[in-house]
DNA sequence: CCTTGACCTTCCCATCATGGGAAGGGCCAC
DNA sequence: GTGGCCCTTCCCATGATGGGAAGGTCAAGG
């Protein structure tokens, strides 16, 4: 009862990660190299399979993959105090706060300004106003130096 | 009295769009290609340092460059009607809302297992076990299909 | 007149995670 | 043996941004 191995193709079904990301894991190192067979496919067991979930499940709540590293290498070191582990999490948190707040603002702003907008055949309007209103940049100075996902998805 | 013409750090520096976005959006068309003095310099006039500015508060509010050039075209096409502009305006509220309900959906799920991960020296750990649960993809099928801003910024 | 320093020019590269696609080979079932 | 998938590697694109190199301009001060 060797293990049963399959190919990336399967392990991409079976965890939702798609073979080119697995590929690409494992060249940037996140994951080890796969054990290829003779023809030079790489293939994969159950503790592979589950080590791709952990990263699936964990790109899904937003993680980095350089989190997910730090993330893997605590799950495999058994004995870890899980104080790093919950470190990580809050800085997650944190980050996804950040995100969000920051949406919101743009998204309240952007619903201000389309309610007063009538949306009709008439030029006028307020929303093109607002955007041409003639100020000067808000902090010169430090400007959200948020250099993460730095825009919003686009529209 | 001939219009102040300034150079292109002069322009960043009113706009609080940095110099290389402003080549960048002229050479990929959002702007048209700017004056240039003869040795080569780029200059900006008023209605330069106008258009920037809009600009600038159109990314603000996270219109895509895209949706950028749309507004313009509607901000310099006296006598639009308001509609096309407040279509656009919707539709940005409606990715920007979407997104906050994804980011909200990562926080929650991450608050509630932090809450629960006492943080300690302990190795036991609720946030690495959910993490590590061996649940197979969630829809196989349609998987987030986003391919906007696809992660979250980085932890 | 010449240097210095601040500014400009273009060009290339990196980010971050992801997908698309080409060119070539493997594997299996008919 | 052949057709149809699957695998391999390699290159390119995305979106908006920054970093930095190599070289030209310009104005002020010696």
């Amino acid at each position: 009862m060797s293990e049963q191995r399959v190919t990336i193709g399967e392990a991409a079904r079976l965890t939702g990660v798609s073979a080119k990301m697995i590929r690409w894991y494992e060249e940037t190192g996140l994951l080890a190299p796969a054990a290829r067979l003779e023809s030079g496919y790489r293939t994969y067991g159950e503790a592979d399979i589950h080590t791709l979930r952990f990263v699936r499940r964990a790109r899904d709540l937003g993680f980095s993959v350089e989190a997910i590293a730090d993330l893997l290498a605590l799950w495999r070191d058994r004995g870890r105090p899980s104080a790093g582990v919950k470190a990580i999490a809050l800085e997650q948190i944190a980050v996804l706060r950040q995100r969000i707040t920051e949406l919101e603002g743009m998204a309240r702003t952007l619903e201000h300004l389309a309610a007063t907008c009538c949306g009709d055949a008439r030029p006028d309007c307020p929303i093109l106003d607002d955007l041409a209103a003639d100020e000067p940049p808000p902090p010169p100075v430090p400007r959200r130096r948020r250099g993460l996902g730095r825009g919003v998805p686009r529209a």
